[in-house]
DNA sequence: TAGTAGGATAATA
DNA sequence: TATTATCCTACTA
């Protein structure tokens, strides 16, 4: 099957691109201009991240915001576990860490220490909200083998992004507005570009394309810094089958969703993890993840079905001792 | 009606 | 060539 609108267009998109985070993007062969990246750095920035962050939490979370609450239950000492810009009025080159600062030794008072207290604990937050994006956005890009970075993204990539987001935030389809448009076409749109070619959800789908950038960037910046990322986790890991380029199998796909019960929790889910025993809650659901994945909009659960039984004699999925529907068991479990 | 099982064959990487 | 997609029939809950 042909992916939709090949053929490039940049009709009614902005010959610059406005809202690139922050820094250029050296080496891409692209033109960025600065000067029209400033107000809307300047913007996200006075703001702070997370309060851009927060601000798209309805959008972002909600098949499930279960995982908020450990971001209240989180340990003090995963502050500043991966480098994240702070509020400032001049963009930095160099790439920042957030520094445990001793407010004692620079001889604070009491209530600046109590400022100090509370700008560390925000930092916290910011900390684990920003990480908890990054691992959406990682696995979605798993799950779709796009790049993270959505100026790279092909037109058959910004396709499989907008029916992803569409899917997965309940939006109206618009795919068919944004055809024949490249990553970096889409990245050059402005808000208002995005409401003109939908006027439904055009200005959500503008938001996730800001997270996605933001994310892009933050990921570039951790690269080029060290490789310490939120709780030890790795974060963008190249060991994952997805992003090697090699192509996923089913029941990797599937295992990839059980091990995000935070996201994909009502579709497939365990029911005894150390047997490898899972059930798929939402049938049609998973198939049309999985056809998102393959880029097969006619899969459906027959479909995968028959994919998983083959698993059968290959001796990867069978099903459990006591037969339930819709329930298989991994036979080497995780 | 939806799910299960498996045969056959085509498509794809 | 291995894997998956697709289509099919028969059967079960």
């Amino acid at each position: 099957m042909s992916s939709p609108g090949e053929s490039l267009s940049s009709e009614g998109s902005s010959p610059v691109f406005p809202s690139r985070p922050l820094g250029d993007r050296a080496g891409a062969g692209e033109t960025w201009e600065m000067e029209e990246t400033k107000p809307r750095m300047e913007s996200l920035e006075s703001r702070g991240l997370t309060g851009f962050y927060l601000s798209c939490f309805d959008m972002l979370f909600t098949e499930d915001s279960g995982w908020l609450v450990k971001v209240s239950e989180a340990s003090p000492g995963l502050a500043c576990a991966m480098p994240f810009p702070t509020p400032r009025t001049e963009p930095s080159e160099e790439p920042e860490q957030c520094p445990v600062i001793d407010s004692q030794a620079l001889g604070l008072s009491p209530e600046q220490d109590g400022v100090q207290e509370e700008e560390r604990s925000l930092e916290q937050v910011q900390s684990m909200v920003v990480g908890e994006v990054l691992k959406d956005i990682e696995t979605a890009c798993k799950l779709l083998n796009i790049t993270p970075d959505p100026i790279e993204w092909s037109c058959s990539n910004v396709q499989k992004w907008l029916l992803w987001t569409e899917h997965l935030y309940r939006l109206p389809q618009a795919g068919k507005a944004f055809q024949e448009l490249t990553g970096k076409d889409l990245c050059a749109m402005s808000e208002e570009d995005f409401r003109q070619r939908s006027p439904q959800c055009g200005d959500t789908l503008h938001a996730h394309l800001d997270i996605w950038k933001s994310a892009a960037w933050m990921k570039e910046r951790c690269s080029v810094g060290d490789s310490k990322i939120t709780g030890g986790e790795e974060l963008w890991s190249e060991a994952d089958s997805s992003c090697s380029g090699q192509p996923i199998h089913l029941w990797q796909f599937l295992r990839e969703l059980l091990l995000k019960p935070h996201n994909y929790g009502r579709c497939i889910r365990w029911l005894n993890k150390e047997k490898g025993i899972f059930k798929i809650e939402d049938s049609a659901h998973v198939a049309r993840l999985w056809g998102l994945r393959k880029n097969r909009p006619a899969m459906n659960y027959d479909k995968l079905s028959r994919s998983i039984r083959q698993y059968y004699k290959k001796g990867i999925i069978r099903k459990p001792d006591v037969s339930q529907r819709l329930v298989y068991q991994f036979v080497h479990p995780v």
